[in-house]
DNA sequence: CTGAGAATAATAGTGATTACTAATACAGAG
DNA sequence: CTCTGTATTAGTAATCACTATTATTCTCAG
């Protein structure tokens, strides 16, 4: 995929887009902030937020509807859901079938326009399910 | 529903509560507060918050997921889905049935403990749909 | 190469929410 | 009903995630 001619390829957008595509987590904008300090010790918070958005409007990368607590990006651009762990808030991808259906049925009681639906699994990360074991055995 | 014993009922717990089961919009914390402050002039805007998260915790009202912007608040106990108009972030209800039958899709493809789903959907309110029309002719 | 305009670093600002604290009010015991 | 202990409150400060501002630097089309 070529990023269109409007969009400069600066070595910071790049290294933002380079982190969220070698990582299979889902980081949040600090994440993704320290991850490329690595690499670029002088870059700005501020230019991590503004190119994580820019990307997103762009279509390079995706920004996951978060319940609560910081955004989160993903370098996957195939449409997949999530599951979020109640615990640590880890992000892990879903792979089951688009329920694009269920925006019919919204269609049939509802005066919206339905435009698009998000969702998203809660549950417990096996790691946090380890150490609930631990905790109480 | 009869509030547990731990739970004292003070006068703004109970306007905040009476607030929400009166309205069947999706008030944020800061509608909530105006409202309340019609009854309550003194009432601060942390004990609304609190209060919300607290009666949220106790099973007494749900807590929207937010996409982005101020969280909502419902006090409609029966579960349902809603949707929320991308422009004006105006919440409906949607009852169509619940989805649950996704979490058993997911529990075959995952290591998570899956435990609930959000979902909601998004699109275009009546009023903005209405508004869109009349700007392109 | 070079210069116009886009992007950056650093920092200040904003909106939503939470934390803190001294004062108050609720609810059960007497 | 009054007393008393603790939950709760009002008011305010602080935090968190993010956005705006601005002077400076960097890209890349020509």
């Amino acid at each position: 995929m070529q990023v269109p001619t409007r969009l400069r390829m600066t070595r910071q957008r790049q290294a933002i887009l380079d982190a969220l595509r070698k990582t299979d987590a889902h980081p949040t904008a600090d994440e993704v902030y320290q991850a490329v300090r690595a690499e670029l010790p002088h870059i700005s918070l501020g230019t991590v937020y503004r190119n994580l958005s820019l990307l997103a409007r762009e279509g390079l990368v995706n920004q996951l509807e978060n319940g609560s607590g910081p955004g989160r990006f993903d370098g996957d651009q195939s449409n997949h859901y999530h599951i979020r762990c109640l615990l640590c808030d880890r992000v892990a991808d879903a792979r089951i079938a688009s329920a694009e259906f269920l925006e019919e049925s919204v269609r049939e009681v509802s005066e919206y326009a339905i435009e698009g639906h998000r969702l998203e699994f809660t549950g417990f990360c096996p790691e946090c399910q380890a150490a609930q074991l631990a905790k109480t055995p």
